[in-house]
DNA sequence: GCCTCCATGTAACACGTTACATGATTCG
DNA sequence: CGAATCATGTAACGTGTTACATGGAGGC
């Protein structure tokens, strides 16, 4: 149930319409949780239904008309407790690994090319993330809020530095 | 579409049946793709379907009756191919980033407690791997699907291990 | 006979993905 | 006016999750 949650948050950081939802999640919480513009409209909908948020009563209701949202005091509630809620961490799930189990009983055949091409994206993806560091978090310290977005970022970060250093021991293993 | 595979992988390995199956992935390739046994019954089906698995002749086909299955040589080729495809590597997803950037908005309370337990679930994941490996690879060299295992789990050890070194700095910097 | 376990399966739902539809606005 | 773009939405499908149903085999 991350999505609603997710979306809570961005509109409370700053009250929206689904596009623009949509538009923010590409370049911040969608790094770490995506969402296409259905998922969101669903989102809203559902959202505003159980009362948790509510399109702000200027913007016009009409299909093809902005509609934002913004959220009710139980929303801001339903989101402090989430983020204190106990739940597992979720299960490994990733195809490349599965992937070279395969390659075990069918052979390797063709994957190198494919493990090359991860590496070199995953460490574009570092690239853009070491940028935004760079650009977002330049000095000492800061804000509490800054703070922790500093530390999600860094989360991005270490995980991209992880796949690069597997892939690369596990190219270099295959040459041997 | 990994699920599929992983089954091909795993009944190449070993032709088994339904119940099987769901025991040998809850602690082999279940560590990267975990599933259910209705799914794995779904997907054995679709698969028997598409001609690329077959039941064995000789076990029974009535309800509650042991069912084994075996790879076709059309299931076979089907793996080799996926195993070479271009595929992106999936976005991270991941609800434990998205709960520290709602922290962001809505406060930390009850967060480090959270965060303290995964730290402790994945410090007890990494021991499991680690005995993993040193059961089943310990010595110098090994046949080529060893070796590939060997990778696989090596994965799963970084992983932890990325995790452990995130959750460390995460909670040393809220205690600041 | 009854209970438990093994084994296969059905049903319903939640979530994510893809393709497409429709209305409003802007700009040439 | 027509085309492109902004914005919201419907529909259909694939995959994953949860709860439950059915049948066979072995032990008391």
């Amino acid at each position: 149930m991350s999505l609603p949650h997710a979306i809570l948050t961005a509109l409370l950081e700053k009250p929206s319409s689904g596009l623009e939802l949509t538009r923010r999640f590409d370049k911040s919480i969608g790094f770490f949780w995506s969402a296409t513009h259905q998922q969101i409209y669903r989102e809203l909908g559902k959202l505003e239904q159980a009362g948790l948020i509510r399109a702000l009563p200027q913007t016009t209701p009409t299909r093809g008309q902005r509609k934002e949202y913004e959220v009710l005091p139980a929303g801001r509630a339903e989101l402090a407790t989430w983020v204190a809620e106990p739940a597992e961490p979720k299960e490994i799930r990733d195809a490349l690994l599965v992937r070279l189990r395969a390659a075990a009983v069918v052979g390797t055949d063709g994957l190198v090319d494919e493990l090359r091409r991860h590496l070199a994206l995953h460490r574009t993806r570092l690239a853009e993330y070491a940028e935004i560091e760079r650009r977002d978090f330049p000095a000492e310290r800061s804000a509490e809020e800054n703070r922790l977005h500093h530390l999600v970022l860094r989360g991005g970060i270490r995980l991209e530095t992880f796949w690069i250093d597997w892939l690369t021991e596990v190219l270099a293993e295959l040459d041997t």
